[in-house]
DNA sequence: GGGAAATCTTACAGGTTTCTTACAATTTAT
DNA sequence: ATAAATTGTAAGAAACCTGTAAGATTTCCC
């Protein structure tokens, strides 16, 4: 589940140095020495982001980054020695999405890549989602907002009861499980069964239902879990 | 039939690399290495947009901006290094219509032409039409000025103050995590947790808010960020 | 109807997030 | 060079949210 980072350099220390960075911060790090071996590895892994060094032999940054981006359309962190000329690095890097001097401070490369995959997953979603408004019943959740609207008052919801009210409402009539709930708001297995996300869903009820005890839209299915109930238009 | 683009930089890789990510979304693309050619060919050929880099031999890249500015209205997208002085790209860029920061993803490149071409083509000339203010409630920003009014009166911000404003106000509803407002408007990952937006975010609450203490503009939605609330007109 | 399992309800203590204030460091203006 | 303004950091206060537990209720199935 949690994401592959692709590291690029000649220099096997430094790529080493990354790893060890990056798979600290929960990541998966494949290791390439140079750019063939590097597009090897993305044709045969699903990587979600790479970091490469200007300057390799065999197959050098630019050629690579190009070669890259023939097939897919991940964020590319291009690395370069700082003495060398700016402009000459920002020609060379064509492509990629940041750049990124050596030295560098470690918890600042990890900082972008954070930053950069945040932005590229977040922006698949909103693709895959197509609209900024999902529209069910009274209901009217604005994703880019992050509000939920009832009757077209604006419902004052917790950021976690939020989490919630998006996935449900991106999946309206589908069925979560309690623990799968749990899952992808929180994003950490939950291995105690708790009743969490039964208080949270009783929480969202008596704020969008006009009688929470008998909801009509955050409805149960009895022993699997709670949906949003697909109204008519 | 297909629109017409002149990419213009003294790096011919670069202008190569433009060239060759638009020619693939379907646009013409005429090349030009200084700004004087970029005026020549300006001048014969009928040209829908102009992407730019700030820094170059002959003909810089404002006084080029002027140049066009003064014989025609179309889109122009400026370059630039991430790393020269942000204030002074702002300058550089006065009269351009948006400014890319290199390295750069090519889809965004792509994504800024189509939404610049598809606003200038299907509006017209916007940029007569003035769309330079943004007007919500009690406020209105100029964008080109970079002031923001209260009810008529210009409120003195300070330069981060108003970049956290321009962003806001460009947005209107939407909310952004303190982080995103960081990276946004520092244009650097914030790799150190701190309250530093938070703290923005109060200053221009007192500058702008007529009781700071409940503010009806720039509100927080807890948990997830700030925004600012979009009023009805 | 009875019993077991699942879900609902309530309250609260602890924790997190945001606010506020002050100050030192830095930048800009005089 | 000096003063003024701006900016980032820290730390304590306030507001708000969250998970847990424990008892109540509902549903299912025999």
């Amino acid at each position: 589940m949690n994401e592959c980072i692709l590291a690029v350099d000649d220099d096997r220390e430094i790529v080493k140095a990354i790893a060890i960075l990056l798979e600290k911060e929960g990541y998966r790090v494949l290791k390439a020495y140079d750019g063939m071996q590097a597009l090897d590895l993305l044709t045969q892994n699903s990587v979600q982001l790479v970091i490469m060094d200007v300057m390799m032999p065999k197959l050098d940054g630019l050629s690579a980054v190009m070669r890259i981006r023939e097939k897919q359309n991940i964020p590319i962190i291009v690395l370069s020695a700082k003495s060398e000329d700016t402009d000459k690095i920002l020609g060379l890097s064509m492509g990629a999405d940041d750049y990124v001097a050596k030295p560098y401070h470690p918890a600042e490369l990890a900082a972008r890549v954070k930053s950069h995959l945040r932005r590229y997953t977040s922006l698949g979603d909103i693709h895959a989602a197509g609209q900024d408004k999902l529209t069910n019943g009274r209901l009217c959740y604005h994703i880019a907002e992050k509000i939920l609207y009832a009757d077209g008052e604006a419902v004052r919801l917790t950021a976690t009861e939020t989490k919630i009210i998006e996935l449900l409402m991106k999946n309206p009539g589908r069925v979560f499980p309690a623990e799968e709930i749990y899952e992808r708001v929180w994003e950490e297995p939950n291995f105690v069964s708790e009743n969490t996300v039964m208080v949270h869903i009783r929480r969202i009820r008596e704020k969008i239902e006009l009688n929470p005890k008998e909801p009509e839209y955050l409805k149960v299915v009895w022993g699997i879990g709670y949906k949003m109930e697909k109204k008519e238009r």
